[in-house]
DNA sequence: AAGCGGATCTACT
DNA sequence: GTAGATCCGCTTC
């Protein structure tokens, strides 16, 4: 079984869903992520252009995109060709594998929440800023992603926390699963989007 | 050189 | 359910 990335982060999101994101002894079971795509999407870092921390994000496909937010740490997987902007977030997922590593990075924390949340994820795995741009294809990287079962039952609804296009239904998740986090509304006031 | 605003999290009521 | 902590990248002066 081999890992197909579809050079659209819309397409390639909700087949990350079951797959498998490894850091030494730490594994989660992907269950929830967001497609956030280049020039199209306000939403997203790559909107505006290439800089300097959204570098990975126009590299080759397959990669990393690690940024810090907020004193916390964010992953995405890159799906979009060399030259274009856009990658899928992972929000959360079921840690399958390591729990005594990531129950020590996440003291007092349940089981089913270790990596529910963007910034609880990469904790719970690990991922800093070092991590950023690994080739998550190869056994070289710091970070792998490994194909899985496919999930059946996923459903899909607003992104969580931003404040411009907020009424794609580009967040995907396992319906029903403990690690989904919750959805919040950006806390302010949201921009209209131009595609509409 | 400085200010602003997040793809957040946790604690507390 | 809400408020505060927190910190770095990007824009603007």
């Amino acid at each position: 079984m081999s890992l197909e990335l579809d050079p659209s982060a819309l397409v390639t999101a909700p087949l990350l869903l079951g797959t498998i994101l490894r850091r030494g002894e730490v594994a989660v079971r992907i269950t929830e992520v967001e497609a956030y795509a280049g020039d199209t999407d306000p939403a997203s870092h790559a909107y505006k252009g290439r800089t300097r921390r959204n570098a990975v994000m126009f590299g080759p496909p397959g990669r990393l995109y690690v940024y810090s937010m907020h004193g916390h740490f964010c992953a995405n997987v890159i799906c979009t060709p060399e030259g274009v902007g856009g990658g899928v977030l992972i929000r959360a997922g079921e840690v399958i594998e390591g729990l005594e590593h990531a129950r020590e990075r996440r003291p007092g924390v349940p089981d089913h929440r270790l990596a529910r949340g963007p910034g609880c994820l990469t904790r719970a795995l690990g991922i800093t800023l070092l991590d950023n741009g690994t080739d998550l294809l190869s056994p070289e990287g710091t970070v792998e992603l490994q194909p899985h079962v496919s999930e059946s039952t996923i459903a899909s609804g607003p992104r969580v926390g931003i404040s411009r296009a907020v009424d794609r239904p580009w967040r995907f998740w396992v319906a029903g699963d403990p690690s989904v986090s919750a959805y919040r509304p950006a806390r302010k006031p949201v921009r209209p989007d131009p595609a509409l």
